[in-house]
DNA sequence: GGCCCGCCATGACATTTGTCCTGGCCGCGC
DNA sequence: GCGCGGCCAGGACAAATGTCATGGCGGGCC
């Protein structure tokens, strides 16, 4: 019997799937949440095989939750399932020590099959998102300048944005045009646009 | 036997949908579709009772779609499903005749209950929602203003978004302008997102 | 030790953005 | 007819934004 940790903000969502992997033979879901704060406290209480994780999740990323499962939990598999497609984000996923990266298009029939194949000691990944994320080099962002733009994402002011960092105006300025060039972007609304594309937020 | 069609563009959420549907008894998934396009010729040609549509679609809206559907398909009762409870997307699912909104978060068991609802000539709607849609007014933004504001989206410049409207730089500011002021915002990236919360785009 | 980075800050400068005012052109309602 | 509002455009001005140069501080790395 294979023992499933569900993490999914979307209530139909993570119904949804929880139903269908219930549905088959050997599947279990022991835990489904839908906080990324939830996480960890109900995986070491549950004990599961294997983590399914959304990315964008209120309370705590799955990428970092991601992480602290491989510490804490290293018998259970790490399954990232997200929306989104974006290099960085597979980047991270297996630099938290995930073993498979999923997005929610594409068949739901890949999902059972997947989980059986990360249990079997197999990595799944789309190939055609892994050439991206190897084309995609690393993120060249700093932390502060990742900072600093994921504080500019709703169209704050560089006072705002100070005020928030805790930083001098003048650096922040700084911090934005270093994004700005390093993106290859025109302004700060360009240079978030394009840092999220490739999950480097 | 209720005959649906499903209208929903990431693949694992309209397959799950589709499966879990397809296990009521009396329902039967006439067809699916994840293209906005595709939903008016479907409908016409298998003639659903109902019919279950996403907002966000490529091709086109499923808010047009139900507008479409009401006109070409007048038995054919529409169902918006959306992520985003926006109050402005209800008034508009309601004044193209649809006859239940419901949001991606709670139960799936609300689900083909609502239909169930629905085919029984009831509305189903949030009441939540609809009373956020009620204190909200109605959309108080011109055309124009929302076509400049649509094409501020990605942090575009005044000159762009004037090539991509059509318009004089100097009357694309005086739109903006007009907007972050109607939307009681300071900048044109605060209008956007005040816009969309509100459901305006 | 010297060198390179990242981090923090300031000043000066050109450009962009947001505001306000003026004006003209239409269509609609009273 | 007259007023109102949406649509379009331009000018003038203050504020915000983006760039660049300069400087100090600290931690790695050779």
């Amino acid at each position: 019997m294979i023992r499933l940790l569900l993490a999914e903000d979307q209530g139909m969502m993570r119904g949804a799937l929880a139903l269908l992997l219930g549905l088959e033979e050997d599947f279990e879901i022991v835990a489904q949440v839908g906080d990324g704060e939830e996480i960890l406290p109900k995986a070491l209480e549950t004990e599961p095989d294997a983590a399914l994780l959304d990315i964008e999740l209120p309370g705590r990323s799955g990428l970092d939750a991601a992480a602290d499962l491989r510490e804490r939990l290293p018998g259970c598999r790490v399954l990232i399932l997200t929306t989104f497609g974006r290099p960085g984000y597979l980047r991270r996923a297996m630099e938290a020590g995930a073993s498979g990266f999923l997005v929610k298009d594409g068949p739901v029939e890949e999902l059972a099959a997947a989980v059986r194949r990360v249990l079997a000691g197999e990595r799944v990944i789309d190939p055609a998102l892994a050439a991206a994320a190897l084309s995609a080099g690393p993120n060249p962002l700093t932390q502060r300048e990742r900072d600093v733009l994921a504080a500019a994402v709703d169209g704050a002011t560089v006072a705002d944005i100070a005020a928030r960092v805790h930083l001098s105006p003048a650096t922040v300025r700084n911090y934005l045009s270093a994004a700005i060039g390093k993106t290859g972007t025109r302004n700060r609304m360009e240079a978030v646009r394009a840092a999220r594309q490739n999950g480097w937020l």
